[in-house]
DNA sequence: TCTGGGGTCCTAGGACCC
DNA sequence: TCTGGGGTCCTAGGACCC
């Protein structure tokens, strides 16, 4: 029986390396892309420059400024970023029938049995890098071995514009040759347990049974450690059919305690989110209402409904419900979100009953399709004026000449 | 330094039914 | 009158990832 081989390619820098090819004026200087200078949000990605000043993904913008103020300052245009990321995957077709996105930069190419096709991993790992780069101008990394899980960590390893492999026999020493720190799918919560029960390596919890570490850390997290630790793909990157859940939510630029405002800020997230339901075609029966409060604790509601939810009408009302019965009175918010799930719930797949839903449903799915002619975003009256950001749109793309 | 927005999956407790 | 155990569904929160 032959080995599996896959690889995980990984693109570099997406975003900035995006932005750094489309203005070359740009290449070789800290390029920062996301959230506003000045602004409540994160860096997004960032190009290597400005990672040697310290600067790295998911950091405050202000800290950003602060670390690397000579930084070109970017906001997400994710439409562009799709259209890249086509672009290499249609590179990875021709490698791989069917690759398996994990993320927009991200994927497994199961590469088994194709040595007769495309020689050796390693060269066929080579070639792949240099036709992407080719095709886009973006550089890549891949890990190749014998599992998914490996194959992604390797990649990480090699990056950036790297190739490293792990050869079947060679897992144990992979993995040790890994900070515990760097693992992936164990965070900040479970290192820092590791940290307190003094397991300091991978070999530290190789010495444990699994069920000790299941008894110690949970069931979940303790067999996903006893499999990682030995290179055993834990079971991650399941095929799955289908979003299982559809959302959206604002972050203020200040916090907001009035309730007109707060309704008409959840009145376009619902007008958001119902339109992102229809463009994928879902039905939902569960909706959710999320708040976060001005000292970042969070809460959500949510509930779940016999029928789908018809019209932004529909998901407006039990969305306002919700949110009257869960926030705490005149409390200042930060956030405020709107979420569907329960897609394939029972009933949910016989579609609107009723006459009346059907006709509020119609009349959203024209204006989605107005918008989608016109390129604008209409919005609804009562919305209007409310917090437009003037940095970005709400999918992160540029927002309104103002 | 003051913490985005989009997701996935897991856990725990309570309601309800047999 | 008191008390089982199991299964399923729902809700809320949390960890984690890019």
């Amino acid at each position: 029986m032959r080995a599996n081989v896959f690889f995980h390619v990984d693109i570099d820098a997406f975003f900035a390396s995006v932005e750094q090819i489309d203005k070359p004026e740009y290449a070789g200087k800290p390029v920062i892309v996301g959230a506003r200078p000045g602004g409540r949000g994160v860096v997004s990605t960032c190009s290597y420059e400005a990672r040697s000043r310290g600067v790295h993904s998911a950091m405050p913008i202000q800290e950003a400024v602060r670390l690397c103020p000579e930084g070109i300052f970017l906001p997400v245009r994710m439409e562009r970023y799709r259209e890249s990321s086509d672009a290499v995957f249609s590179v990875f077709e021709s490698f791989c029938p069917e690759p398996r996105a994990l993320s927009i930069d991200e994927a497994f190419l199961d590469m088994t049995g194709t040595g007769r096709l495309f020689g050796e991993s390693a060269a066929a790992a080579a070639a792949l890098k240099d036709a992407v780069f080719a095709s886009t101008g973006l550089r890549v990394s891949v890990g190749i071995a014998p599992n998914r899980f490996l194959a992604k960590l390797a990649s990480a390893r090699s990056k950036p514009d790297g190739l490293l492999e792990v050869k079947p026999g060679e897992e144990i020493a992979f993995m040790d040759s890994l900070p515990l720190g760097r693992l992936w799918g164990a965070g900040d919560k479970t290192q820092e347990r590791l940290r307190a029960l003094n397991l300091r390596s991978m070999a530290d919890i190789r010495k444990l049974e699994r069920d000790v570490l299941g008894r110690i850390l949970g069931k979940g997290t303790g067999a996903f450690l006893y499999d990682a630790c030995r290179g055993i793909d834990p079971g991650f990157f399941q095929e799955r059919d289908g979003p299982r859940s559809v959302s959206t939510e604002r972050t203020f630029e200040r916090d907001i305690v009035d309730d007109d405002t707060l309704e008409a800020i959840l009145l376009d997230l619902c007008q958001e989110a119902v339109h992102a339901l229809i463009k994928r075609g879902l039905l939902a029966t569960c909706l959710i209402v999320k708040l976060r409060y001005g000292d970042f604790t969070s809460v959500s509601a949510r509930t779940s409904l016999k029928r789908p939810i018809s019209s932004i009408d529909d998901a407006f009302r039990i969305a306002t419900a919700l949110l009257r019965e869960k926030r705490r009175a005149a409390a200042p918010l930060r956030l405020l979100g709107v979420g569907f799930s329960g897609f394939d719930g029972g009933e949910a797949s016989q579609g609107l009953l009723f006459d009346d839903d059907r006709r509020r449903a119609d009349l959203d799915r024209a204006v989605l399709g107005m918008d989608e002619k016109t390129g604008l975003r209409s919005t609804r009256a009562r919305a209007l004026g409310k917090e437009v950001n003037p940095w970005t749109g709400p999918d992160g793309s540029p927002g309104r000449p103002s």
